[in-house]
DNA sequence: CCAATTTCAGAGTAACTGATATCG
DNA sequence: CCGATATCAGTTACTCTGAAATTG
């Protein structure tokens, strides 16, 4: 029973519900996950694999915002855990790019079950339609916020 | 130029861009609130103690989605720099209720200012209307989470 | 005694900055 | 030499879990 939903959606910061929310929904995440032994960062990591395969460190911290040094340790233990290969570049020896293992595969294909699932109980009643807009509105967002930083 | 605007935005998950939009905003704001020596954290409380004076630490921490033992540290650093103040609750001795000191008024309101203009620049070319329908959502999204967990 | 609140202490997650090496 | 990538090392930010005291 809280009391936002009295007050004109426009008084509420759209940055504070945004923080609030994710906060919310990681800890949720982070719980369901843990049948996994996944943290959210690995998984947000094996998700964009999956769509993605081949990208390098450097693209995916881009990618997810965080820096390289960041990525890395991320990459680093789902390497160790063989759920994710990372093979030379044929045209730059210095380049590594990762892809899912089989296992790798099972495994964020599980566990994006069950995150899907929580997705479609907290929008349950929204419209699609609302929901396109939503995401429309926050990708253009992101976008901005990529060129800003 | 990220190729996210190539797809239908209902391939991608909400969840997903969620964490990645906050993980971005949340970077620009550290960089921003240094100049009033503010964490996000301690940034977060005292914009809803503006909005909210009063709040005992245990309300303050559900609205945020932290656990007490959380919140109490943001609000004892803030009472230290005196930018809030705590008050025992006349009707009972136990609760503790935060209030902004005309200091934490002031810095918080400068502070505000600050990340209103970030909004809008992420925000620039939204129609009002999206913004609405997109706030509407989310703390819609909120209340069903609160209630989750 | 119970439920809610406050609070201390320690642990853990997730990210950062700085520095170094390699590749083309 | 430069720009991009990878990666080691140390540090910081933020939150959690556990336990204990207080109040009505």
């Amino acid at each position: 029973m809280s009391s936002l939903k009295q007050r004109p959606a426009s008084e509420i910061s759209l940055v504070y519900v945004i923080g609030r929310l994710n906060h919310g929904i990681r800890k949720e995440m982070r719980r369901d996950l843990a049948e996994w032994r996944l943290s959210v960062p690995e998984f947000t990591a094996l998700s964009i694999l999956k769509r993605r395969p081949g990208l390098s460190n450097a693209q995916l911290a881009r990618r997810t915002m965080v820096t390289p040094q960041s990525m890395i340790e991320i990459l680093a233990g789902l390497e160790d855990r063989e759920l994710v290969k990372r093979t030379v570049d044929p045209n730059h020896g210095r380049i590594l790019r990762s892809e899912l293992t089989a296992e790798g595969e099972r495994v964020v294909n599980a566990a994006l079950l069950r995150i899907d699932q929580i997705q479609d109980e907290l929008l349950e009643g929204v419209p699609d339609e609302d929901r396109e807009r939503v995401l429309t509105v926050m990708l253009q967002t992101m976008q901005r916020l990529q060129s800003l930083q």
